[in-house]
RNA sequence: GGCGGUGUAGCUCAGCGGCAGAGCAGGGGUCUCAUAAGCCCCGUGUCGGAGGUUCGAUUCCUCCCACCGCCA
């Protein structure tokens, strides 16, 4: 059994948790329980930063001190890792006394072997940043990122002495290739140690920032943000003789995201290896998450806003969206329609109704009657096995290096197969001919599911669990237990559906409209032409209004029914049955797209006064943007029949 | 300005010397066990541009263009 040990970084509390911070830890979440599925020993590390300037001044302006403010937010971190349903083995404050005490312990030991001195350092100083600017930096004399004016300030101050690791740290990252990761971070630090390093400015006087951790040698200074914020990850661990430190230390890997790579990739290897500390094993470094087409920024609400989505859409929902979605390393985007569109295709439809026929085709064929024998098996459940099998250490390796996109992508390959293994083989028909060949199928069928109940568990721990307990294993899961053909014959399996529904949106539920109106009307139309307009905005809440079949007169109303003119029309290229309207409503025009070129010519069509429903969602046809749809009646042979008025009425008149 | 990265199908990306790939979106077909889900079929893409190396380049080299990152 192998240890691990993984960190995020301890998050400031100047701000409410977001997408970002939601990102790195629903990552190291998946981590830490794919690597306790293996049975190692793990600890799993997260937290709060919670001294400096912005922390203070944030709690004078709300009226409280400085710790009450950070316990507070601290605890909006805390709340919010506990409802993603996050694994956390320990949860650092640098407020506490285990970090503090680590923190003087570490400056005293350098501060005694002359690792650190007193220097005196001047320059622009901008309050909101807490930092220096050079001059160059400065823009109009203004801070760059605050335009407020900066103050000039010297002072003397505590310097590291990391200048001198320089020619010890590019061998260190030389000779371990993979300390850095992806390559790309790596090639950025080695570029950055081409050029001179710098000694490091670890203190602030402390007549101006109280709200730190004092020096030990002077207590006029308190430290300044690194030498307080990294050593978490050692105080965390009871550096410098805790069981912990001595189990966890040699197996360090750090998560971040790439806008702390430097103080991580350079600063701390420095200081570990000056206050006689190994350096860490690996660091992990993941891009940014790009909201709503704008960069994510902790000052916008989108980013919040995002985080939000996971009480909307559940939390496998959400940690299965962005580990799929974002490639580590690289940024990605954010948006709610890529969130459906996943779930919807590949949770609901891929998965869940996998799992949904499978558990019903095995109660229904009879239950898991028998382990076959191996010579029963044919060329499908071979491939199946093999795939199960082999999809184990492929998922490991792709863990190994915090492929978590690769990895969900195999499981799904696998996924895909089951689904078309159902389709060959066709348990329903071999169960109405009494085939034995059945028993062999739903074997495999239950036995792919039991491997899906594990290997899922660290991306979809809710889901994973729900499989697992379908086939009545409601224990920890374990790698171990992955091993084709131990489920025994006779296990007990329940019915397992509405693993995850599918969310209905315009889109969807266009597609379901045109998929009922081929079925009752065979040679006719397609998406946006039916006449039928109940079902076409159908928001979970309509699912009540279709068990009944009745739709109350407020959802009536919510159809925004309209007389329109048809001004022109012409065919949509290359389609059969596509006809593009403009038609008036009176005070606009619009495009609307018809299936109905199987029944009338676009001739037939002009000048005529029809109705159509305005506030549909828009749907993009062919290429062509339709922004309403017209009423047409339809039988289930025979033409259809555009819907036109009695008397005449303006474009724009309403239809009730 | 210096260093580095990226540029491949409508979208997101994989491939990185030997006949251009996947998923999604779009089109067509088909089954009915299942969450109107599934499965099958459908891509004439200047592989950013121009040169070069090579029997052969999307893949290697040079230059250029665009975007991005780090640094100054």
């Amino acid at each position: 059994m192998s240890a691990f040990y993984l960190t995020t970084p301890i998050y400031y509390v100047n701000a409410a948790p977001h997408l970002g911070h939601a990102y790195t830890t629903i990552v190291a979440d998946a981590m830490a329980r794919w690597r306790r599925l293996r049975g190692d020993r793990v600890w799993f590390l997260t937290g709060t930063d919670e001294h400096g300037d912005k922390i203070s001044q944030a709690a004078a302006k709300a009226g409280v001190t400085p710790q009450a403010f950070a316990d507070r937010n601290s605890g909006a971190f805390r709340e919010t890792w506990r409802r993603l349903g996050i694994t956390n083995d320990d949860f650092i404050r640098t407020t506490e006394a285990r970090h503090t005490a680590v923190v003087q312990a570490i400056l005293q030991r350098l501060w005694d072997a002359g690792e650190i001195y007193l220097g005196t350092y001047g320059g622009h100083y901008c309050f909101g940043c807490e930092r220096f600017y050079t001059e160059k930096e400065i823009v109009g004399g203004n801070c760059p990122d605050h335009r407020t004016p900066l103050t000039w300030i010297e002072e003397e101050n505590y310097f590291f002495r990391m200048s001198k690791y320089q020619g010890w740290l590019i061998e260190h990252v030389e000779r371990h290739p993979d300390m850095i990761r992806p390559e790309r971070y790596r090639n950025e630090i080695l570029g950055f140690l081409r050029d001179p390093l710098q000694d490091l400015s670890i203190s602030r006087p402390r007549r101006r920032l109280e709200w730190g951790i004092p020096l030990p040698f002077d207590d006029h200074y308190v430290t300044y943000v690194w030498f307080d914020a990294l050593i978490n990850y050692v105080s965390a661990l009871d550096w410098p003789d805790g069981e912990k430190f001595r189990t966890f230390w040699p197996v360090a890997q750090h998560l971040i995201a790439k806008d702390i790579l430097k103080p991580h990739a350079i600063y701390w290897p420095c200081m570990l290896k000056a206050a006689g500390l190994d350096v860490y094993r690996h660091l992990n470094v993941h891009g940014y998450w790009n909201v709503g087409g704008g960069k994510m920024s902790k000052s916008i609400g989108n980013v919040v806003e995002a985080l939000a989505l996971a009480d909307t859409y559940g939390n496998d929902a959400f940690r299965y969206f962005v580990m799929r979605e974002m490639t580590f390393g690289l940024d990605a985007d954010f948006t709610e329609e890529a969130l459906v569109g996943r779930l919807n295709a590949e949770l609901a439809n891929d998965l869940g109704n996998l799992v949904s026929r499978a558990t019903t085709l095995i109660v229904n064929g009879g239950g898991l009657r028998r382990v076959p024998a191996e010579d029963e098996l044919g060329e499908p459940e071979r491939t199946i096995r093999s795939r199960g099998t082999t999809v184990v250490p492929d998922v490991d390796a792709d863990m190994a290096e915090f492929a978590f996109q690769r990895a969900l992508g195999r499981i799904w390959e696998l996924v895909r197969l089951l689904n078309g293994y159902v389709d060959l083989t066709k348990p329903w028909e071999l169960a109405k001919r009494q085939d034995r060949r059945l028993d062999v199928t739903l074997y495999t069928l239950g036995e792919s599911l039991r491997f899906l109940g594990v290997v899922l568990a660290p991306f979809i721990p809710a889901a994973a669990a729900k499989i697992r307990a379908a086939l009545g294993d409601t224990g920890q899961p374990s790698l171990g237990a992955a091993t084709w053909g131990t489920l025994p014959a006779g296990t007990p399996v329940q019915k397992l559906s509405g693993l995850f529904p599918r969310v209905e949106d315009a889109k969807t539920s266009a597609r379901r409209e045109a998929a009922s109106a081929r079925r009752s009307a065979p040679a006719a139309h397609p998406t946006g032409a039916s006449a039928h307009p109940t079902g076409a905005s159908a928001h979970p809440t309509g699912h009540e209004a279709e068990a009944t079949g009745r739709v109350s007169k407020d959802e009536f109303a919510r159809l925004d029914l309209r007389v329109a003119e048809v001004l022109a029309a012409e065919a949509v290229p290359k389609s059969r049955k596509l006809l593009r309207l403009t038609v008036s409503l009176g005070t606009e025009q619009r495009t609307v797209v018809a299936g109905i070129a199987g029944d009338y010519a676009p001739a037939d069509l002009v000048g005529k006064k029809v109705v159509i429903v305005a506030n549909l969602e828009p749907v993009t046809l062919m290429g062509v943007e339709s922004r309403g749809m017209i009423l047409v009646g339809s039988a289930s042979e025979g033409r259809l029949a555009v819907l036109t008025l009695d008397r005449d009425l303006p474009p724009g008149a309403r239809v009730t």
